[in-house]
DNA sequence: CACGCGACTTGAGACAGATCAATGCCTTGC
DNA sequence: GCAAGGCATTGATCTGTCTCAAGTCGCGTG
């Protein structure tokens, strides 16, 4: 189900460019700032890891050591209250850069959903290549201007608006960023669980539901089964989430 | 009431070094990235501006054309709905940087509380400054990805906190942010009308106005005047709030 | 194939916060 | 000094979503 590596990937440090060259996810990600000649630069500081699936591999409050590249599966960012709700911020799929801040620890944890392949690189080994590659550092300035963008409109979604709107959003959303193959009916399908679901939109599990059931007798949408959804109505959809987002 | 600088400022492109190297939000802004001596080649991008209380300088969805930055007084960013429900996204006071985005439009609004000092800087005249000097740059990143970090913090209060937890925290925000003249009772100025508080916080204004009533009742602050809070309990305060933010 | 478990769905009732409706209180202008 | 208008507060009621409580489905296991 989950998009497995090609080759056996072990947790090691890179030798050459060869694996950072032949990555999926490098033409969606940061990396693809860096030429193919200096790439063997920025292999040798990446470090390739997994983190099975349910796994933590970044937690809030923890010294912020490294950096990552997520390069397969789809992990889910969130942040918790002490007495354990929690919000999630955003899904992190192939290509997504994760780790940025000034601050000395992370803001936030991250956690594999199914199983995940990511790159880690330790903070001061990256700024030492940021110091080289200044098209990297501009990309990443790129990256989070965009997850600026998206996190603002994330406010708008959870400050105001209502349930239907805040899971017509989310399909939307879902499905502009999986382009492949498309048919008359768009198929997209849902790594996370419907309490991901409910966290990432500030609503409880049987919102969520009883939602995505009012969607499908509407017959805007088709649930074929649990973590696949069919766009019927795409019209009806963005009708109903009241905007772009 | 608003810091009103103390020159007369026209709209003006600068010359020489002279406005950039005394203003007084330097401290606390990107432009500090840049030395003294380079100041000039900055201030000669920059147009001194102002917007009158209420007045709109950005335009959700408009063309991006300019880079901003507040030199004195606040305003508040924020993106609408059709139906006109209005999410605020955060409030720019001086120092603060705005307008990034790979995006050709802007992806909110920012409307003048109060008179609005800034600075604007046509955004291909600015990329030739942070080519000439990466040390903006750079701290162009530093600035996204802290807002980046208070954007994640503000979903977790949208998404999961109570009224109350929601007041508190504002509370809470606003104070360290707000460190002159501490005194055993912390004072913290609320430039912003009830309806502005409401539309940040995800609430109504009758709710907030309700809650900062019942926190009054309960001894944790002081209401002198409308536009301005006593925190006379600030364990008290942070107890409520859930966490730091 | 029965079993058990976890994830999901569905229903009924409760409640936090929204909505609707006065009322109060500054500020401004005459 | 007084009227007018704009915010803010307060009260009464309503409602969307949460909470609590059963089911149901699907899947791996013995």
């Amino acid at each position: 189900m989950l998009p497995l590596p090609r080759r056996p990937i072990v947790v090691r440090r890179l030798h050459g460019a060869e694996p950072c060259a032949s990555c999926d996810a490098r033409p969606n990600s940061v990396c693809s700032a860096i030429d193919d000649r200096d790439l063997e630069r920025l292999a040798a500081v990446a470090v390739v890891s997994k983190a099975e699936p349910g796994r933590a591999f970044i937690n809030e409050g923890e010294r912020a050591t490294s950096f990552f590249n997520v390069t397969a599966g789809t992990a889910r960012l969130f942040k918790l209250l002490p007495d354990g709700r929690r919000q999630i911020t955003g899904f992190a799929g192939a290509g997504h850069f994760l780790g940025l801040a000034v601050s000395d620890t992370y803001a936030f944890s991250a956690e594999a959903i199914g199983l995940v392949f990511y790159c880690r690189f330790a903070r001061p080994r990256l700024r030492e290549v940021l110091d080289d590659f200044p098209a990297l550092e501009r990309r990443l300035l790129g990256v989070a201007s965009n997850e600026l963008v998206a996190a603002q409109e994330q406010m708008l979604l959870l400050g105001r608006k209502t349930a239907k709107e805040r899971v017509a959003s989310f399909l939307l959303a879902r499905s502009v960023e999986t382009p492949p193959c498309t048919g008359p009916v768009q198929r997209l399908s849902l790594p996370m669980t419907r309490s991901d679901i409910a966290d990432y939109l500030g609503l409880t599990i049987e919102t969520v539901s009883r939602t995505l059931t009012r969607l499908k007798m509407d017959r805007v949408i088709g649930i074929p089964n649990i973590s696949d959804i069919l766009i019927h109505d795409q019209h009806a959809l963005e009708a109903l989430a009241g905007c772009g987002g």
